[in-house]
DNA sequence: CAGTGGTCTAGACCACCTA
DNA sequence: AGGTGGTCTAGACCACTGC
C-alpha cells in the first residue's frame, strides 16, 4: 500500500494556485502575481514558487514570458487531457465534461497468446488474469479496456480484487508492483466484434486503440493493455506547450 | 528569427550524460553516477545537475529510485516519441528507423471554410494559406499534413516560403510569430479520397488524424492543421513515465 | 530603466532503500 | 548506518520585455 505521499511544500503552493484559477481569482488571460510576491506572500522561497509554477505550466494551465509575467492559459479547457496523465482514462472521461464510471465486466485466468506472450517476455501458454472492463461517459459506453497481467504476479486472493481501480492502483494493491514507465501504441482500427458488442453504434466504423505496456522498475514487463476507444463520443485532446 | 537559445549549463550536463548513454559510457540498466558524483565531476551544483536529470527522467531516458540511484532505462528505444515532442514528425519518422524527407504539395491561397472560420476565429471566407506537404519514410508517403495560416499574419513574399521546414519554423521565419501551445486531438477515421491518393494502400482502412491548433502568446488561434497518418506503416508510440 | 522570468550556487534537512 | 534521491532555503546574476 504505503501511498502515503507526504505533502510537499511545492505542492501545496500548486494547489493554492490551483484553487485560485478555478475560483477566479486568477481569471483567464490575467497576469498573476511575481515569483517574488508569492514567494513573500506564502512565506516560502522563491526556488519553491518556481517548482510549482514549472508545474502548472507543463500541464498548460500557465504560460510564461520571461520579462514580462505569468498569465492563466485562457483555452485550457478545450483540452481532455495534459500530457503525462494522457492514461488515467476516468479524468479523460470528466474532461470531456461527462460522469464516468466503471463497469467491471470479467476477470479471467486465461493463457496467453504468442503475442502477449512477445510482449510480457512469457511463453505462449503462461496464465494470465485479464481484467475487462467498460468505462462510461454518463452512462454511455465508450471504453472497452482489457489489461493481462501474469498470474505468477499476483500477491492476494483474486476474488478481493475491486475491478473499479485505476490499473496503477490495482498493481499497488493486490500484485504489490510500482509501475515505473509505461509505452503507448496509438493505433487507429476498424471496430472489432467484442467491442461492438460493449460500445455498440454502427459497424465498420473506425475508433482508436491504445496499446499500453506497463514496466515495473527492473525494466521488465509486467502488463499490457487493450483499449477500445470511441473517439465519435470521446474526444482525445491534449495541449502541449514548448519551453 | 532570434532563435539564438544561449546553452545554459544544465542543457550542457544534460548533453553530456545524454552522449554517455548513447556512445555506451552508461549502459542501457545500469546505474548512473550519484547527483553528488555527477556535481563533483562536472563542477556544477548539484542543483544544475537535477535539473538536467529531470529533463531526461521526463522523457524516460532514466529511472530514478529514491534511496537507490538513477538507473539507464533498457526500453527507451522501443518508443518513437516521447511526451513534448509527439509533432516532430520528422523525428517521429526517424524514431520509427525511417530516413525522412518532406515533400511541398502546394502552397495555396483559399477562403476559410467553415469550420476553419470557427477554429481560427474569423469570418468564413477569409483568405487562409495552406501548405500541403507529405512527410516520407524511406521514400514510402506516410504522413499527409494541411497546415492553414491566415493570411493576414504573412510577413513575408509567399515565393520566398521554405515549405520543407518544421511548422515552428515557418511560423518563426515568415509570420514572425511565436507558438506558445497547441491543443490537438487524436481522431481515428476511414482514410479519405485525398489521403488516398497521396499515401497509396487499399481503400477503407483506419488511419489516425492529428488535427492540431496552434496558440500564439496571446491566447489567441494562430493556425489550424490536419495531418493524416499513416498508422498501417509508422508506429505511433509515446513513453509515459511517473514521478 | 525597472521589473520579470531564467539560471545557478552552496548548503541544509528529510524520506527512503539496501545492507 | 550510510548513501541515495527529494525538497527547500537565501542569495546572486543574467536575459528579456515594456515603458
Amino acid at each position: 500500500m504505503n501511498l502515503i505521499q507526504t505533502r510537499t511544500v511545492s505542492n501545496q503552493v500548486d494547489e493554492i494556485l490551483l484553487e485560485r484559477i478555478r475560483d477566479g481569482t486568477y481569471s483567464p488571460g490575467s497576469r498573476i502575481p511575481s515569483e517574488s510576491e508569492l514567494s513573500e506572500e506564502l512565506g516560502v522561497s522563491r526556488a519553491t514558487v518556481r517548482t510549482a509554477l514549472a508545474k502548472l505550466a507543463a500541464n498548460g494551465m500557465i504560460l510564461r514570458k520571461q520579462g514580462n509575467g505569468t498569465f492563466v492559459n485562457a483555452r485550457i479547457k478545450e483540452a481532455s487531457a495534459q500530457f503525462g496523465n494522457l492514461w488515467d482514462l476516468v479524468q479523460l472521461i470528466e474532461g470531456n465534461g461527462y460522469k464516468s464510471s466503471i463497469q467491471l465486466i470479467s476477470i479471467e485466468r486465461k493463457p496467453a497468446t504468442e503475442k502477449e506472450a512477445l510482449v510480457l517476455a512469457l511463453e505462449p501458454g503462461d496464465e494470465l488474469i485479464h481484467f475487462q472492463r467498460v468505462f462510461r461517459a454518463d452512462q454511455r459506453a465508450v471504453i472497452l479496456a482489457d489489461n493481462a497481467i501474469p498470474s505468477t504476479l499476483l500477491r492476494e486472493p483474486l476474488d478481493k480484487v475491486d475491478g473499479g481501480l485505476h490499473i496503477r492502483d490495482i498493481f499497488n494493491n493486490y500484485f504489490h508492483q510500482k509501475i515505473a514507465f509505461a509505452i503507448t501504441d496509438i493505433r487507429s482500427t476498424l471496430i472489432g466484434a467484442d467491442a461492438l458488442k460493449h460500445l455498440g453504434g454502427k459497424a465498420e466504423r473506425a475508433i482508436l486503440q491504445l496499446d499500453v505496456t506497463f514496466y515495473g522498475m527492473n525494466n521488465l514487463p509486467i502488463a499490457y493493455g487493450v483499449n477500445n476507444f470511441d473517439d465519435s463520443v470521446l474526444r482525445l485532446s491534449l495541449v502541449q506547450t514548448w519551453s
